[in-house]
DNA sequence: CCCTAATAGTTAGGGCGCTAACTATAGCGA
DNA sequence: TCGCTATAGTTAGCGCCCTAACTATTAGGG
């Protein structure tokens, strides 16, 4: 999964009229907030694919490793948690079963549903990727000083207040 | 276009043990940055499709609207300035001209190539929605102070040059 | 002039997201 | 006990991203 990147010209567009009076700097600040965006986002997308998984695998390992050892959830409440539909739910656990990563189990006390849990192969290889993925975290933002990211944690706070 | 927007239980994890000593409230950092980035693609994305268009056919018909008039572009060159590969511009055309905002003509100086441009139709409706555009980017950072602005540009810069 | 390499764009197929519709099963009320 | 509603998961098809491979055309060198 990728995403382009590219800024797209509407300070030119401004400039010549489109969009009546706006405050050019607002504009400039909202497009610097999608770049870093969608560069953030390549970023951890470019390491999923490096380790040949998706951002939704990726998810549906994250939260079927939190569960114990012996304990499973099913496709609807995996879909819940991740926020994705049920279809995109099947898809992605098909290709994690064929991946060896994961489970596909019946429910014996409800034939509608199948439980589906991590394999050991699957634990295994979480186990091996975490600590980069991690280390990958934790460096996105080290270059920041520590004013810096407060400032960061105040400001994202108030942006996504008034965006939901 | 989705994106799922739900964290990862990662530190859930980290507590348990996976990842090694890692610095606890930099992954917390990071997490927030990741679901503003999703939050604010999101939100975009929601806009294009209630206008029946995607990111990508949005940045096309930006590169093409750029153009003075009477001029077009060739799919090679949107594909690069959009940072999509030619199959991916070849079918975000194909659905423009299907709903009538792009016009493909072939070129009489090379035959393997065509030219790409805005029709009327479409010329008219990046001129009715790019208004309320506009409006929504500089409302994205409107609940900030003119402090805070300039503390998140600070810090915006700094991690777009440490990622790329 | 011919052949090879390069270019432009498309097609095929896959993955991942969706909606709509389907099949199979469970639950509940009359 | 039966019929209806609800639930669980899957399938079909679409759009958008990709890679690989293809067709058609152009350019250039021998």
């Amino acid at each position: 999964m990728e995403l382009p990147i590219k800024d797209t010209p509407s300070l030119a567009l401004i400039q010549r009229g489109y969009g009546g009076a706006v405050d050019v700097e607002a504009i400039s600040d909202c497009m610097q907030l999608l770049r870093l965006a969608k560069v953030l986002l390549g970023f951890f997308y470019a390491r999923f694919a490096e380790h040949d998984i998706s951002p939704g695998k990726y998810s549906v390992l994250m939260e079927l490793l939190a569960q114990e050892e012996d304990e499973s959830l099913s496709p609807s409440i995996l879909a819940e948690r991740i926020g994705v539909t049920r279809p995109t739910i099947t898809g992605l656990i098909d290709g994690l079963v064929r991946q060896g990563f994961v489970l596909r189990r019946n429910l014996e006390q409800d034939r509608r549903g199948v439980a589906i849990s991590l394999s050991d192969a699957g634990r295994e290889f979480m186990r091996s990727f975490l600590p980069g993925q991690f280390d990958a975290m934790a460096g996105v933002v080290s270059a920041l000083s520590a004013g810096q990211r407060q400032a960061l944690r105040d400001a994202l706070t108030t942006l996504e207040g008034s965006l939901r």
